[in-house]
DNA sequence: AAAGTCGGACTGTCAAATTT
DNA sequence: AATTTGACAGTCCGACTTTA
């Protein structure tokens, strides 16, 4: 079962189009397991970080692209088709949802459960509502913003913020504040591929939006760092990825015939 | 020290399987 | 039809290497 699951997120949807920036609250006590801090993926991100393995974000040009003085290079990366009529065989028999939400026993979920973290899958309410909480959540900015601010790209075009006194310059990745997560290990039997392929004539499928430049971010996304004068973008070449069969449940033999 | 690489942990989607 | 499951197809963290 997901880590996650043992603790109420606290979620914040600052915009329609912004990812939700899902909260655990901090650790309760020091004898408790480490918390986890969700980790926020646009759906589609830029050529350009997607060649990076950087953050990206929702709107166009990305924040990073801005960075690098290349806003016209940044287009949405396309994307695979998933695939069709995949065979996945019986399902594992549901485990007895009665059990105590506090149950542990070693017992660990099969497949990567990717889904199942995401699957409370919030509808919440469109405001922070500051709750009492945030005092103590390491997410939560600065002193001064008690108020969940968001900034509008604009204020981006030029993002000159001095650092907070006392902070030496982070590298541009930090551009992106993200609270490290803790993980408590991992097991998962995945090995696919997990590169994107760079093949010119892929099918587009996912329909490019229309980014709006309204977009918000959330205050500790705000940069320290003057625009560079850096003028090409950071790249690097990933070999081709070789395509590994797709996984696809046999179905046991039947004697004769199969029906449908 | 900052920028570039990149392995792989992690997230999110959505069709198949299952249940209602 | 609604819900659950879980493989696929991605994002991007963070450790490492290279460059200035
Ligand atoms: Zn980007
Ligand atoms: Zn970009």
């Amino acid at each position: 079962m997901a880590d996650s699951e043992l603790l109420s997120p606290t979620v914040f949807i600052s915009s329609a189009n912004s990812a939700p920036l899902i909260v655990y609250p901090i650790n309760p006590s020091p004898s408790s397991p480490p918390v986890r801090v969700k980790r926020r993926q646009v759906k589609v991100a830029c050529t350009n970080c997607q060649r990076a393995c950087k953050k990206c974000d929702e709107a166009r040009p990305c924040l990073r692209c801005v960075k690098y003085s290349v806003p016209h290079a940044c287009v949405d990366a396309k994307r695979k088709a998933r695939r069709k009529g995949i065979k996945r065989g019986p399902y594992k028999k549901h485990k007895e949802k009665n059990r105590s939400m506090n149950e542990e026993s070693g017992e660990s979920p099969t497949g990567d459960t990717g889904g199942s973290v995401a699957e409370h899958e919030l509808h919440i309410p469109d405001r922070p509502a500051p709750s009492t909480s945030t005092a103590s959540n390491p997410l939560e900015l600065p002193a001064e913003s008690g108020h969940h601010q968001a900034t509008t790209y604009e204020q981006f075009e030029h993002p000159v913020v001095s650092p907070p006194s006392g902070t030496h310059q982070k590298p541009i990745d930090d551009f992106y504040a993200y609270s490290p997560q803790v993980h408590h290990h991992h097991q998962y039997g995945y090995h696919g591929p997990v590169h994107p392929v760079y093949s010119p004539q892929q099918t587009p499928y996912y329909q490019p939006q229309v980014y709006q430049l309204e977009a918000v971010y959330e205050p500790h996304q705000l940069a320290y760092y003057p625009v560079p004068t850096q003028s090409h973008y950071p790249v690097h070449h990933r070999p081709e990825p070789h395509m590994t069969q797709p996984y696809m449940y046999q179905y046991p033999p039947r004697s004769a015939q199969e029906p449908s």
